[in-house]
DNA sequence: CTTAAAAAGCAACACGAGTTGCGATTGGAG
DNA sequence: CTCCAATCGCAACTCGTGTTGCTTTTTAAG
């Protein structure tokens, strides 16, 4: 099909402009964000929002899937440490911009919203399971034992990061991405997430 | 002060009036939760706890404030990786029940609401503080090293629990808060909070 | 080119949160 | 006991979110 055959009906465009709408509101922080003001940006009447998303947490949801269907570059240096280390820089990078403000919002009104909590459950177990490869590649290479839970141990690697993008205001800055995966390194050396 | 002397003019009835009506909402989930819900179940007009509190989130502080006047036993066994598996325990008894929804509720409307958070970061920064012993108490026996970043290690501890609190809604068992523990034990016995 | 289903626009409405002005009650000072 | 200041109750109001019924437009099939 050749891009330049059909711009879309009007359902693709307005979809397309409500989701880049919320997209531009968001940079504004969500203290903006409302259907309202997202249907007015994208020059849409807000019943069509409604309609189409049942509520701001949808269409955050449709823009947060854009970037968990993102094909994420899982590190393999051929050391755990490294591996790690890189990971939780990566996940640092994921952090900071939109995808950021996307997990912070959906996160907050999860506890209101059940529609938002699946979401982000599932936006989370996405990504613990395709970082457990890390551990594995680990195991593989016999660097650490069979058996070793792997997503325990990146959620502990995971956790610190996420404290501070969502509860305590203090920047994430690399020393401490680096930190913490030599935390979870040490841990798993030490042979925290063996069986019994 | 006799306590016979007097219940308490009517401010101070209203105030304790709408504080248990408060808490008894809170045990529904806070979906529950509002102003006016409490007020009504406190037998108050709204607009006094409007008057009072500002907001739904100066009622939750307030409640949160009793918590946090609260003696904390810090535990002090002599070596580091008990009392650090105690204080994770510690932690996730205080989490299961009202003070765990009271943070729950505060984080979630902490990004809207400045003085929300505020009053999460106070908190946090307040149990850290004082969790913080237990580093130092291993430094002065020597188990550790001087310099060792007490804050940051005591970060690592909670993070995975707390995170579990907020988003995961997975249970906070024993065993997590044990395993927890033993992984923020291996990476401050590994050197990872030393300074350089 | 017709036509029927789907989706969008529009306007009116319901609903709850939070605000405001004023009168009534209360508690403590003199 | 009297009186003043603080606080509460009450009722009306504003405002923004989300809903509903209906009309108009669009799309794609025949």
């Amino acid at each position: 099909m050749p891009a330049s055959q059909r711009p879309g009906g009007r359902s693709t465009r307005v979809r397309a402009a409500v989701l880049t709408a919320a997209r531009g509101l968001l940079a504004d922080g969500y203290a903006e964000l409302t259907v309202e003001r997202i249907a007015q940006a994208a020059g849409v009447n807000k019943t069509s929002v409604y309609r189409r998303w049942t509520d701001l947490e949808g269409v955050l949801g449709d823009l947060l899937s854009e970037y968990a269907s993102e094909v994420v570059p899982i590190p393999d240096t051929g050391d755990l440490g490294m591996d790690l280390e890189e990971l939780a820089l990566l996940v640092r990078r994921g952090m900071t911009g939109e995808p950021g403000e996307l997990i912070t919002a959906l996160a907050t009104s999860a506890p209101r919203n059940p529609r938002a909590a699946q979401i982000v459950r599932g936006f989370f177990a996405e990504r613990f399971r395709l970082a457990e490869a890390v551990v594995g590649h680990a195991i593989a290479r016999g660097e650490l034992p069979q058996g070793t839970d792997a997503r325990a141990a990146i959620e502990i690697l995971g956790a610190p990061l996420f404290l501070r993008l969502l509860v305590v205001d203090e920047p994430i800055d690399e020393e401490f991405a680096r930190r913490t995966a030599a935390a979870a390194t040490a841990a798993l050396r030490a042979g925290v997430f063996e069986p019994r």
